[in-house]
DNA sequence: GAACGTGCATACTAATTGGTATGTCCGCTG
DNA sequence: CAGCGGACATACCAATTAGTATGCACGTTC
């Protein structure tokens, strides 16, 4: 039955996500992984090599999904990138639990970036990704007329995604969902800054 | 030899900061920490009940103290405070080393915050004395004419210190400082936004 | 100078935990 | 229907590592 290998992979792939979601990589217990996915250890072993093997499919199939679901596709022929960009800061969850337990992706980049090559590539593509999907959203409204000409697009990708990384750490140690409303609204207040002032004006200062 | 007893005390906290900074505190290898500071176990467990104990001192003694000589006090009677942060901002290091190993007060933060109580007090306090800092030189920069007076100088703090730490948190991840110096042209030029508008403004950004 | 407590060294314990070796069910193929 | 390999389950192993038990040097005190 090669259907259910697939399932079975796809579940442990599921409840190790959660599991380093929880406890972070190094601290993710194999034997708890397996008593959520309700399998046991041939299960796992036959699917990955080890718990590296098992980290790095994490990162490139569960949660490159949720990136791209999240961020790229929305991002992907929006009407207006700005308003869709409000629209997905905005939705960030508020939830006591979601808070407490921060962004997965800051997560596994921060705990294990320094420690190995492997997760590091794999967290910076993601990263990457987030980026482009942004800049490039942006620049598109360039084109069209919706988003203000003399900003660099790359560059305010990147600070925007580093502000919105940032209120979600302090989030994540303050326990408060204030601070993140405090951020949602200082993001979208940015985005909408980024809008051409309407009227005339083409030509600002560059800086 | 009640001399020697605080000099060992303080060489392991200092021993712990380093492995910790290196390797996470739950991958904090005691033996290492015993190796780094050139004593044995029986002067740990001297010193300190257990592991966690030894992660509080750190928090409480050393990032303390290195937090209050990067920030707070060179803010505390700053001449000017806008000039003050600019500097601080411009003093991260760029090295190859730092840069990948991030803020020790983040990576802690992040890692324990979740899992435990006493760390996140400790994070959470230390962030605090940052921010009120950066407020309360932003505050004294008001009084005196050099902060405008329609910014709020809480929300502003925590959107610097958001917008600082996410930088670090990309540069890491990416390995490459120059993630970091865009990071600190941003906030400096965001910190320069906050002069008021005196008849001429806009001092660019000290490259 | 003998008792004593501080400050530390050494050797050991015990639990956690990633990984392996082996067995087995079962559907498919020849 | 024989047997063969894919897809697991079970039991075990071995290394790491936080923590403990004990011993001891040495200066201080009475």
């Amino acid at each position: 039955m090669s259907r259910n290998s697939e399932r079975t992979r796809e579940i442990l792939l599921q409840a190790a996500f959660q599991e380093i979601y929880r406890s972070g990589f190094r601290g993710a217990d194999m034997d708890a992984i397996l008593a959520a996915a309700g399998v046991t250890k041939g299960a796992l072993y036959y699917h990955f090599d080890d718990k590296e093997a098992l980290g790095y499919a994490v990162l490139d199939e569960v949660m490159t999904t949720d990136l791209h679901q999240k961020w790229v596709q929305p991002l992907r022929n929006a009407k207006d990138p700005i308003d869709a960009l409000v629209r997905i800061v905005q939705s960030e969850s508020l939830k006591r639990e979601d808070v407490r337990r921060g962004c997965p992706l800051l997560n596994l980049s921060q705990e294990m970036s320094g420690l190995d090559e492997g997760f590091r590539r794999r967290t910076a593509r993601l990263f990457r990704d987030w980026h482009d999907a942004v800049a490039g959203a942006l620049r598109e409204g360039q084109k069209r007329g919706l988003v203000r000409n003399d900003i660099d697009a790359n560059e305010t990708a990147t600070f925007l995604i580093a502000t919105y990384e940032g209120y979600v750490v302090l989030t994540k140690n303050s326990q408060d969902a204030r601070t993140m409303q405090s951020g949602q609204r200082r993001v979208s207040g940015h985005l909408e800054s980024l809008r051409p002032a309407r009227g005339r004006t083409r030509a600002a200062a560059r800086g």
